[in-house]
DNA sequence: GCCAACGTTGGC
DNA sequence: GCCAACGTTGGC
């Protein structure tokens, strides 16, 4: 089993929306690097991280866990929608997605800044400068020293 | 709203 | 294949 973050805009897709619909497909990714962590990484029943970004308070909001095997992102061929992909073809798909289960919201937000400041988490990825992926890995280790902080405090 | 960092595009 | 221009991400 292995373990993910994947990132989302509150105002877009909530860990509460994700609560609402149960279980949803991860669609409009559109980074080679985080296609091809969901494409060749990923397996259902891996954990996920739900972080939310580009907000006020950003951080790990709930765990999720990996709920199919990677299939082409319908979206891409849709032209109503802002992920289409004109260069995609149906017989050659370019964009792969997984369906993503709730799992639970956090006792609280577990933030950025204090994900920064926890020593056991240095050469995370998503701390990394200029780091914008939006599906990234997180090892057994990172994963546990982040939620060892949801009840610390 | 600003802007640093990064990815992508397209001319040459 | 280089690289300037442009678009996007996402913290602050």
């Amino acid at each position: 089993m292995r373990y993910w973050l994947m990132k989302s805009e509150p105002d877009a897709f909530s860990i509460d929306d994700l609560e609402r619909v149960g279980t949803e497909p991860w669609n409009g990714v559109r980074n080679y690097q985080a296609r091809n962590f969901m494409r060749d990484g990923m397996q259902p029943g891996d954990g996920v991280l739900f972080y939310h970004s580009n907000c006020k308070e950003p951080g790990v909001v709930g765990l999720a866990e990996v709920a199919s095997e990677a299939y082409p992102d319908s979206t891409q061929f849709d032209p109503q929608s802002d992920y289409f992909d004109p260069k995609a073809r149906p017989e050659q798909p370019r964009w792969m997605l997984v369906d993503v289960r709730f799992g639970r919201k956090l006792a609280r937000t577990i933030t950025l800044a204090e994900l920064r400041e926890e020593p056991k988490l240095e050469g995370f990825l998503l701390l990394q400068r200029g780091s914008r992926l939006s599906v990234l890995p997180v090892t057994r280790a990172q994963w546990k020293a982040i939620l060892a902080l949801e009840h610390r405090r």
